[in-house]
DNA sequence: GTCTATACCTGGATAGAC
DNA sequence: GTCTATCCAGGTATAGAC
């Protein structure tokens, strides 16, 4: 997450790089060398921190699984629609900033490729997020922060995809994509 | 696309097989052996009808372009709910088979490592698709069939990343997603 | 914790025979 | 149009010195 980038030592440098690679070029696409040559190391540095690609997969993904939770108790007290304002605003930065996906975005295509492992924790990473957009959703329709028909369940899949692959299609067809998707989603919630 | 599979030659037998390829595992994760293979060849077959992984990656864009187009044609006479029901449901059909992704979202997420005539390819596909989506929701409104508030053009966006994002978040979260999202977004709209 | 060196594999691509 | 054979680049990963 852009929030904490002050880490210290390699291996969270390395995270961080791995992170950005996946979300830029994709998992398969990325190499030990996209992440020794600028930490100016060699390769053979990264395999001591993280045995296998594989181990460092897993690590980002837990990393992002903790900034979500993070950023869930930051927002706890807020009223529902700024939590989920502040939910998208982190989507837009990415968009803004490098054309960077979520991870979500980044790995899913490439899930059939990936272990066993990281498939089930890239799974986790996703019903963590769904289920705070649902919940999220569901609390703010309560309070009458938000006005929408159905399951609030069924409409986080929806606030989802429509974050997930807006900076997708914000990448391949237009940057102005993304803040059009994500002025309307918030004006069919209010 | 799933309509037209009675290919006779080679050449468009490793057109459909690439497609399926990309839409799996991804374009940076297939290679021409898994062409090959299949088609009991040796790579250097697959040279010869395309000289490289480039070229075939467009070949596949141009392909989906032209099945588009076809399908433009022929359901220009139907009423435009039905047009995107059917729309809806090409997307439908691809996830409940082998968990395929469309082909816009299993390339978007690469295309940083794209040539730029594939880039570019890709983008007149995306285009060509919003276009027509945008086109399909305007009339409707028109004629009635849809009713939905802001641009066209900015709803054939939601749309188009309902769908995409839905397949990809049905292969890692659950099958049961795709349907959800579908019945939502045909509820909204009508 | 980082290095050099290297093993081993797979990938895309080409030359030339048939 | 397909084959065999080969080239070269790059990738993940490991062994052992410092």
């Amino acid at each position: 997450m852009p929030e904490c980038l002050q880490m210290s030592d390699t291996k969270d440098k390395i995270i961080v790089l791995a992170d950005q690679l996946i979300r830029s070029r994709g998992y398969n696409a990325f190499s030990y060398k996209d992440i020794a040559d600028p930490l100016q190391v060699k390769n053979a540095a990264i395999h001591y921190h993280f045995q296998t690609k594989d181990a460092l997969g897993i690590s980002v993904i837990d990393q992002t699984i903790a900034a979500q939770e993070e950023n869930r108790r930051k927002w706890a007290k807020l009223p529902e629609d700024q939590q989920l304002r502040l939910f998208i605003d982190a989507y837009g930065r990415r968009n803004k900033e490098e054309g960077l996906l979520c991870l979500m975005g980044a790995l899913s295509p490439d899930y059939i490729t990936l272990s066993p492992e990281m498939q089930l924790k890239l799974k986790e990473m996703g019903n963590i997020i769904i289920d705070w957009v649902a919940n999220c959703l569901e609390n703010g329709r309560k309070n009458n922060y938000f006005h929408f028909q159905g399951d609030a369940q069924d409409r986080a899949y929806m606030v989802m995809s429509n974050l997930l692959a807006a900076l997708q299609l914000s990448r391949v067809v237009g940057k102005h994509i993304f803040s059009r998707v994500k002025q309307q989603l918030i004006k069919d919630l209010t």
